[in-house]
DNA sequence: CGGATTGTTCTTCC
DNA sequence: CGGAAGAACAATCC
């Protein structure tokens, strides 16, 4: 369940820890997590990091030796990295399961893929519902996977009023336009709640039926939402730590996302649970209209 | 044990 | 062509 929080917080790790490395072999415990790759191990091997870039929630690493070879790393909902030099964890970042146990040593049984470094480092990529991955891709694939994301609601020039317009154009329900990774970048399930009840928009109201200023409101805490919580360590949930196994502190933050019956913090009216677009959704039935 | 969980992709329909 | 809606995916929790 990361969001653009977390995937960032889990870049900027792994950018610390792993750019300029050089990767002495890589494991596949799991052919799924590599798309069925016969020779990932064979194409990683020798191949030092030169990046670590990040588009909405998808990683996309480089390499000094090969500019037409690309990692792509989703972690999707359960997927995770955990970084471990001289055998001891030191950082790493994801979903977190509930048997602790699984978090001490790796490879484990929900360990899909491993990457040794030439300094005696690895990285861990977990994933109990293997909907995640990290596989190879060349320019083309890795072109397209980057077409599939809109501007992000973070950069600093995010252009509202064309937000505005493309948010007008569309019937759906406003939480279902807002969790489209293809218009605009970053939101998941969560953030979408927070930005929603921030901006003091109805989930279920249509695209077409919002205002400008709500547009705008909308635009506005999404970017503040997801700001906050990278500065505090990118975590949202429960499940999240981030990389070593440390809990984030956004959870703190979250106003209606897992608050069902608890008061909204402005009108204490209870915040209602229901469904929209297919996903479970925290409204407040009285401020957000 | 049925249902809910969730990010993305795919399919179907319009 | 593209939007909307829903299924599919996998494994676990409640």
């Amino acid at each position: 369940m990361p969001e653009l929080p977390e995937v960032e917080t889990v870049r900027l790790q792994l950018a610390r820890k792993i750019v300029g490395k050089t990767i002495r072999s890589a494991t596949v415990f799991h052919p799924k997590t590599v798309a069925f790759d016969p020779i990932f191990e064979k194409r990683l091997s020798g191949k030092t990091v030169s990046a670590i870039d990040r588009v909405g929630k998808l990683l996309i690493w480089g390499f000094q030796e090969d500019p037409h070879l690309f990692l792509l790393a989703h972690l999707k909902m359960t997927g995770q990295f955990f970084y471990v030099e001289n055998g001891r964890t030191v950082t790493g970042g994801g979903h977190t399961y509930s048997s602790s146990k699984l978090t001490d040593t790796f490879p484990h049984r929900h360990t899909r893929t491993a990457f040794h470094f030439t300094d005696g480092s690895s990285l861990y990529f977990n994933d109990m519902r293997l909907f995640g991955y990290t596989k190879l891709a060349d320019p083309g694939e890795a072109a397209h996977a980057r077409s599939g994301y809109g501007p992000e609601y973070i950069d600093p020039n995010f252009d509202v009023r064309w937000f505005t317009t493309a948010v007008q154009k569309r019937s759906a329900p406003i939480k279902a336009i807002l969790l489209d990774q293809a218009l605009a970048a970053g939101l998941g399930n969560i953030y979408v709640d927070e930005t929603l009840w921030r901006a003091k928009v109805h989930p279920v109201r249509l695209g077409k039926d919002v205002t400008n200023a709500e547009a705008k409101n909308l635009a506005r805490y999404a970017k503040s939402v997801m700001l906050d919580s990278i500065e505090v360590g990118g975590t949202t949930f429960q499940n999240f730590t981030d990389t070593g196994g440390k809990h984030g502190n956004y959870s703190d933050h979250l106003k209606v996302f897992g608050k069902t019956g608890e008061p909204c913090p402005r009108c204490k009216t209870p915040i209602e649970k229901i469904r929209v677009a297919g996903r479970g959704t925290h409204v407040c039935p009285h401020c957000q209209r």
